[in-house]
DNA sequence: GCAAGGTC
């Protein structure tokens, strides 16, 4: 055997597999529990090994946690992580018998790092003279074409991606610190706060929307609706369809009821719909989140699964374009073969010219998201399954025929008050065919009508409405909002939500996303100190930044040092007053703990308040009065031990205990129950 | 028990 060999490094254990695959028949073994194949293609041994993700990043080089600011920053081996510790070693040892190297991490700015820091230092500084693979999908075709057009590594790229972890790491660990440390000489305990480029912005989005929503206030409005009918029934509203009195109303509803109804006007013309564009990461999160109810951050965790199968292209991707390149007929012949889309994929394949519908947005290293046509080795699990079928629907749909829809206005006088009402139907189907279930289109018709019709007036109905605030944002349109502020990557928006979920500054309710009280006094102490960490300013102009230096046209210190300075001194004013920005964050925090845990008022003393508490020696959950210390109420009660309780306001109409909602899953009936063990109108 | 970014 050759004893000479070329060490291929890729990101992850699965890419190692595919690639060593694609390129001829290899051996496994595995050293320390690490994938390591052996091939040799057209003469030349590779031996295939991956990283886990990460196996270096930043370290702090000072010991506490309570100490910054931090400046003195170093790349090392990522602590407490055996598994990237195992990884490095069995490299280490590759790298030394190795005679080239071949840089296979994915193709962007983080795979460029993770590569880099493997190849200077598990294998003796060899980055420079490594050899880059190129590829955006882990089919055989496209590893085989890569390797066969190696290239240097992109060391402005790999320098970028570094300064990147350096700026994070400065704002994100030293202004988490200073948080947390306000609150610890205010109330002395360790409290996790945090902030950072990406937390902050986002965080400041929920705030800006809160306030929208508690500075509403509902205006009166009321609405004039007729049923018709010409054979067919419909509704049509008043032409005006905000009347701001209730004498306004009141006249049309008047002037209307049992009048004669005639088609004053009646216009109908035919709209296009283009196909939609194909996937991007995001449009994906959003779209399985509208037609299945799956949150971003586990469509990613699926999207991940099945690139890895190779059953689509790199999921973390921005871009809306597919090129030719990718090979559209191959895919949908491949596509034919599988499951049940042979009958979709054989209307396109009988076409003489596949275009896509491409979306505008585009990405420097991947094309949008599609299927690879390769058959699934094993059945697919339901919720994989689901989101597979609808990139391979979407994926179909892109090159679909533009649809018809006809689009219907009529105009109805009646007792000289104009009605209105619309239709809207499909006329030819086009790309909706391809796109079936997930067609978002409100049909609803309209009888024919002529203009001089008369239709009879079943009744006229006026009802009072109140405007209402903007909705709250969800995760997925909060993640929406990320994208279109361009904060934060495609692979990491749904864990930034997370965050700021598990930080308590925001919590999810059954309304949408509620910004707590926490969560209000950190963004106003940023405002004031350091606005920039909550303003997307800050992102852009780091962008800029590692653009320059990406392109050769800057350095790295160049782009840290300013950006320390500023730190620096924002950071002495912070603490200068850090005991008043404590003791805010130390009453918010305080407050919403009380409020999440009160139940209802004590039906015993009548002067405290009935909470949730967790005992300290069982760890079980039960119902306390907040007047218990020195002497005080001595009402408790048991609680359900699993399940989440909500306060529902209500109490008990046998003891006046409060009522509370169980709540086993998301989305899942809420049992109601009284609180109290001994209550009168349980049957025991 | 601190970021944001990878991956498991």
């Amino acid at each position: 055997m050759n004893r000479v060999y070329t060490l291929v490094v890729c990101e992850k254990p699965d890419a190692a597999r595919r690639i060593a695959h694609a390129l001829g028949s290899a051996k496994e073994t595995k050293p320390l529990g690490l994938s390591v194949f052996d091939v040799t293609r057209d003469g030349s041994r590779y031996v295939i090994t991956s990283a886990i993700g990460h196996l270096y990043g930043i370290s702090d080089v000072t010991a506490s946690r309570s100490v910054y600011p931090v400046l003195d920053l170093e790349w090392a081996p990522l602590p407490k992580n055996a598994r990237a510790a195992r990884a490095i070693k069995v490299i280490s040892e590759l790298a030394q018998k190795a005679s080239s190297f071949v840089h296979a991490c994915d193709y962007d700015q983080e795979g460029e790092v993770i590569g880099h820091s493997i190849l200077e230092y598990a294998c003796g500084g060899a980055y420079g003279k490594s050899r880059r693979a190129k590829f955006s999908t882990l089919t055989d075709e496209e590893i085989q074409e890569s390797f066969l057009s190696l290239a240097a590594p992109s060391e402005g790229l790999a320098e970028a991606g570094r300064s990147r972890h350096m700026l994070d790491y400065l704002y994100g660990i030293n202004l988490s610190r200073a948080l947390s440390r306000s609150f610890k000489v205010t109330k002395g305990g360790y409290h996790n706060l945090s902030i950072g480029r990406v937390q902050g912005p986002t965080l400041a989005f929920a705030v800006e929307r809160e306030f929208e929503i508690r500075l509403h206030v509902p205006d009166p409005y009321w609405t004039v609706t007729a049923s018709l009918a010409k054979g067919e029934k419909f509704s049509a509203q008043y032409a005006k369809p905000r009347i701001d009195t209730v004498s306004e109303a009141s006249a049309v509803l008047e002037g209307s009821s049992g009048k004669d109804a005639v088609v004053a006007n009646f216009q109908s013309r035919k709209v296009v719909l283009r196909p939609p564009t194909p996937f991007n990461l995001g449009d994906l999160q959003r779209e399985a989140y509208r037609v299945l109810r799956v949150s971003p951050g586990y469509t990613l965790a699926i999207a991940e699964k099945l690139y890895l199968q190779a059953l689509i292209s790199y999921p973390r991707t921005s871009s809306q374009k597919l090129p030719p390149s990718i090979g559209y007929s191959k895919i949908i012949s491949g596509l034919s073969r599988i499951g049940s889309y042979g009958g979709l994929a054989s209307m396109l394949l009988s076409r003489s010219r596949l275009i896509p519908n491409e979306g505008k947005m585009s990405d420097p290293a991947h094309p949008a998201i599609y299927p690879t046509g390769v058959p699934p080795r094993s059945k697919l699990g339901g919720l994989e399954f689901k989101v597979y079928d609808l990139i391979v629907k979407r994926f179909l749909a892109t090159f679909g025929d533009s649809a018809t829809t006809q689009r219907a206005d009529v105009s109805v006088d009646i007792g000289g008050y104009e009605f209105v009402a619309d239709g809207v139907e499909v006329l030819y189907d086009g790309w909706m065919v391809l796109y079936r279930p997930y067609v978002n289109l409100e049909r609803h018709s309209l009888p024919e009508l002529k203009k001089g019709d008369r239709l009879d007036n079943l009744g006229v109905e006026m009802s009072e409405k109140f405007t209402q605030p903007p909705r709250r944002y969800n995760q997925a349109s909060l993640l929406a909002k990320m994208e279109q502020e361009k904060i934060g990557t495609k692979a990491t928006r749904a864990d930034i939500i997370a965050t700021l979920l598990k930080r308590n500054y925001v919590a999810s309710s059954r309304e949408g996303i509620e910004v707590t009280d926490l969560g209000l006094a950190v963004i106003e102490s940023m405002k004031e100190y350091v606005p920039s960490i909550i303003s997307t300013d800050l992102t852009r102009g780091m962008e800029e930044q590692l653009e320059k230096i990406e392109l050769g046209k800057g350095d790295s210190a160049s782009a840290i040092e300013p950006a320390v300075d500023r730190l620096v001194e924002s950071l002495s004013s912070f603490m200068e007053r850090e005991i008043e920005i404590g003791g805010k964050i130390v009453e918010a925090a305080a407050f919403d703990k009380n409020q999440a845990a009160t139940i209802g008022s004590c039906p015993v003393c009548k002067k405290g308040q009935l909470r949730m508490i967790k005992s300290w020696k069982t760890k079980k959950r039960f119902v306390g009065c907040s007047n218990y210390a020195e002497g005080g109420c001595k009402a408790s009660a048991p609680l359900p031990q699993k399940g989440g309780i909500r306060p529902t306001g209500k109490a008990c109409p046998a003891c006046s205990w409060p009522i509370v909602g169980v709540v086993f899953a998301r989305r899942s009936k809420q049992w109601r129950i009284c609180v109290n063990f001994s209550c009168p109108a349980k049957k025991r």
